[in-house]
DNA sequence: GTTAGATAGTTAGGTGAGCTAATAGTTAGC
DNA sequence: GCTAACTATTAGCTCACCTAACTATCTAAC
């Protein structure tokens, strides 16, 4: 409707304004709705973890983009609330393996879902050509702005293709 | 085309997957650019006080959703680094006139432009019209979850020259 | 006018995310 | 066997957040 021309630097402008106000959305969700208080971080951690389980902390690390002793800190925080489990590799005894605690999984399902409602909630007011448009720009972001390695937290929403 | 039937939910989980993402981009590009680093949130305090100059520190803090002391924080290390200047409003003495010193405002802009030029050479690969579907999206993300009185920040991208 | 309540900003104290640099242990390469 | 690369951790730092409590000021009510 509104589309006229964009340039780049529009779009680059309207990233910036949106994202940091679209990431503040989601911190508030989890926040209100995790009892034990999660972080969006912990979040996609926890996410992460629950389909790439056994994984070792530089594997998440290079997931998420962060450095390796970032990762390291952030699991100390999630194996003291029991969420986290460390385990070592055998195999490689410099490694170690990082998996759900049964708590884990269920705090993540219960905290994802619930924030994922909280955002659906927002979308229902749209109709469906709104929310295919948001979708196909976000998909487009998603092939720009990610990772390549973290293109499996992207496709990981369409199993029901 | 691609576009089949996307529910909220999926949607949703778009927005979580992307939005880190896209966020840890930004911030990356930021500190690239800056001599002195700042952070994607000090960013956006001198990015509005550009606008909106003669704030008062709650107005800023309302802008951006964050709570006073938080605010009051950031603007301290602001006013250390020279970029920002509070001063006393003669009317209402208990409110500070927040504002950017020359230094503050060159830096914001260098910064604000490398970093708008960083996303935008990512987005020049796309087409015109994949351009105005991310901006198209990004725009209906904006109506759904930026506070009403950041819209400012929203409509704000047009005004070089 | 004084007193009660709201409002603006700060301070104190805490959690958590992020970084770099340096270290210990492990594996692999030569 | 010695070195080089890699995994994870520790230490030390900055910064973004929060709540609770405090000071100062303004407003309104009595």
């Amino acid at each position: 409707m509104a589309a006229t021309l964009i340039t780049p630097d529009q779009c680059a402008d309207s990233i910036m304004t949106v994202v940091p106000a679209v990431t503040r959305f989601l911190r508030a969700s989890i926040r209100s709705h995790g009892k034990p208080h999660l972080s969006l971080s912990q979040l996609r951690v926890l996410y992460f973890l629950q389909r790439r389980s056994q994984s070792s902390l530089s594997a998440v690390a290079d997931y998420l983009d962060v450095t390796r002793p970032t990762m390291s800190a952030m699991v100390d925080r999630l194996v003291q609330r029991g969420l986290v489990h460390r385990s070592p590799d055998p195999s490689e005894r410099r490694r170690i393996i990082l998996s759900l605690t049964p708590e884990g999984t269920a705090t993540m399902e219960r905290v994802y879902r619930a924030t994922q409602q909280t955002v659906a909630d927002r979308l229902e007011a749209l109709s469906a050509a709104q929310l295919n448009q948001i979708s196909a720009g976000l998909a487009l972001l998603s092939t720009l702005f990610e990772e390549p390695h973290v293109s499996a937290l992207g496709q990981a929403h369409g199993d029901t293709e």
